[in-house]
DNA sequence: CGGTATCCACAGCGATACTG
DNA sequence: CAGTATCGCTGTGGATACCG
């Protein structure tokens, strides 16, 4: 492959870095992913999601269903109960997506120890 | 390990996505480990980073440095060259960042197809 | 050549309040 | 319960100009 087509403005992987560094999609993916093949209510998620204000919730799970990742399904109860779960495509992105996480996990002190170290 | 860990406010995962999420670093990251175990001068990095400015890739290749993953080496000439070249940290962050390059290569089609066929 | 300084536009995100 | 609407702050990043 060329370089050319990692690197146009329409670059997958640029395109997929905007999208898991927001703020909350990563984290949403990881707790349907252990979750996985369970579905988890809208406020279990926020639950599990320690910060994530509602409307922040809403908006990453809205882009993860518009993006295939995740489905959604509401039980047309009074009140509604809605339920998210992975799609295949989203359980497969937890794969790269822990690597990074176990990167993090061994690493980021390293880094720490470097920005301690500089002159600031 | 606990999941309280991983998504309290100092998350090291969390902290590493805003990292490699900003616009430019893993691009740097990809350009340097691809040339890597030689330097790359701030022009040719430029030139091998198709829009980015000077600014920005400057902000980039310093919080790089800052944070222990590259080097920066500058010859007192005149004009003065400045080569830069990923620590053996910095390397190793490119495993990971393949993986998410990989996937994003393989699947970005399908998000593209979920997001058509969504209502816009 | 390789920055740094300044200015500015915009998107992400949080707080709050309201709704079906 | 699970959103949507509105508002405003803040940080990222682009353009431009200047410096050692």
């Amino acid at each position: 492959m060329t370089r050319g087509d990692l690197f146009s403005p329409e670059c997958p992987t640029r395109r997929l870095l905007d999208r898991i560094g927001s703020k909350w999609t990563s984290m949403a993916v990881k707790v349907l992913a252990e979750a996985d093949p369970e579905e988890v209510r809208f406020a279990e998620l926020r639950r599990r999601m320690p910060g994530v204000s509602q409307k922040m919730l809403s908006v990453t799970l809205q882009n993860l269903v518009h993006d295939g990742l995740a489905e959604r399904r509401v039980e047309p109860t009074v009140p509604v109960r809605v339920h998210y779960r992975l799609t295949p495509l989203g359980l497969s992105l937890d794969g790269p997506l822990a690597a990074v996480r176990t990167w993090a996990e061994e690493h980021m002190a390293e880094i720490d120890l470097a920005r301690a170290s500089a002159k600031r």
